[in-house]
DNA sequence: GCTGTGCATTGATGTATGATAAGTAATGAT
DNA sequence: ATCATTACTTATCATACATCAATGCACAGC
């Protein structure tokens, strides 16, 4: 399992095997079952999951008990809640499996040491983050903008392969609308020929 | 005008005077006046802009012409565009003076030299980053979850000295309502005793 | 095969917010 | 100071979406 990590790892920055090697200790495996809740809301947890296969989504729990989902992550995604992972103060949300899960931990430590050891390792961890929040400031933009349709339509071109992985319930609280609602937009677009 | 950002670099990262010199000519003194706009959407500008003195919003406009606050930067804020300043494509956004302005331009020269020459600048800005990620999680979160009355509740305590110095038309853009439905919210809160 | 449980759909009804229009207050220019 | 322009409020009506409740459907366990 960790072999996908380097690979991914290689793929993207100059990585020897012998560098691997010495963040090896800083990764753990973990196979996971469907519905797992991997961090807690309000807890402290700094680390960091990469998926290798399976899904997960990350979502909050209001007042009233209803949940909203903030992100989805498939294979190849990094996880972490910033507050927890980068300023040790309580998460903002949970985090949870959809799927059963292969992922690898990563410590903090990892990225302490990948920085020291792997020059091309921080730039290229500030590019995930710059690419973060411009894909944040768009979500934020049509949910001001758009309504349920536009919004649903956007959710299909940019996770074409996840539509079918995630359930309904779950993708009209990344929208912001209810289910019911959502389905009644896909009725409409049904009759448009989707 | 170059002080007051060389004082605000030394609070956070330890600066010589001799370093700040090094680095100042890739920063440019700005008076802007009201209703200026310096970045214009789907345009690339690779500059970033310090604020000394006033206030900044950045907005989209969408096809049916109508502007969504993205959000805003008053003193001692930094502004760019993700999309233009880091990944060299088009902005997605405008950006513009509310207020006469005082800034500094900094270019994108400016942060490869800087995190040659100070060694703590990188991960400083790292952070700034993180933390821009999660106040923009919050945000999603409340779009999502909350309705008009929260979210202007969060917002007034979010920036309490920005409510006067923005025009509501643009304080409802930013909360994605009407300027009719937040003077509606302003009104209830009033009779609640604000 | 049944039967239960969890989602998705559908319909009836309610409500927060949008759209439009018009009035008032504040701001800025001459 | 006066007038013009812009900003905010108020009112009415329209609508997108929520809520509540019922039904349908699929799959799991027995």
């Amino acid at each position: 399992m960790k072999d996908i990590f380097k690979e991914y790892l290689q793929k993207y920055i100059p990585t020897t095997d012998e560098q691997f090697d010495q963040l090896s200790s800083e990764l753990t495996i973990k196979h996971v079952k469907k519905n797992t809740i991997l961090i807690e809301q309000d807890t402290i947890d700094d680390s960091t999951f990469f998926v290798c296969n399976g899904l997960i989504r990350a979502y909050t729990i209001d007042h009233q008990g209803k949940e909203h989902a903030i992100f989805f992550a498939p294979e190849h995604w990094w996880v972490n809640d910033k507050n927890s992972f980068y300023f040790c103060e309580p998460s903002l949300f949970y985090v949870e499996t959809l799927e059963d899960t292969d992922l690898v931990q990563i410590s903090r430590k990892f990225y302490d040491k990948a920085a020291i050891l792997i020059p091309e390792f921080a730039p290229w961890q500030t590019k995930i983050l710059h690419n973060s929040i411009r894909f944040m400031q768009k979500r934020i933009n049509l949910l001001l903008a758009a309504q349920a349709e536009t919004r649903y339509l956007d959710f299909i071109k940019m996770y074409p392969n996840l539509v079918h992985r995630i359930p309904q319930t779950m993708i009209a609280s990344y929208l912001g609308i209810t289910p019911e609602s959502l389905s009644r937009v896909r009725k409409v677009l049904a009759t448009k020929g989707i």
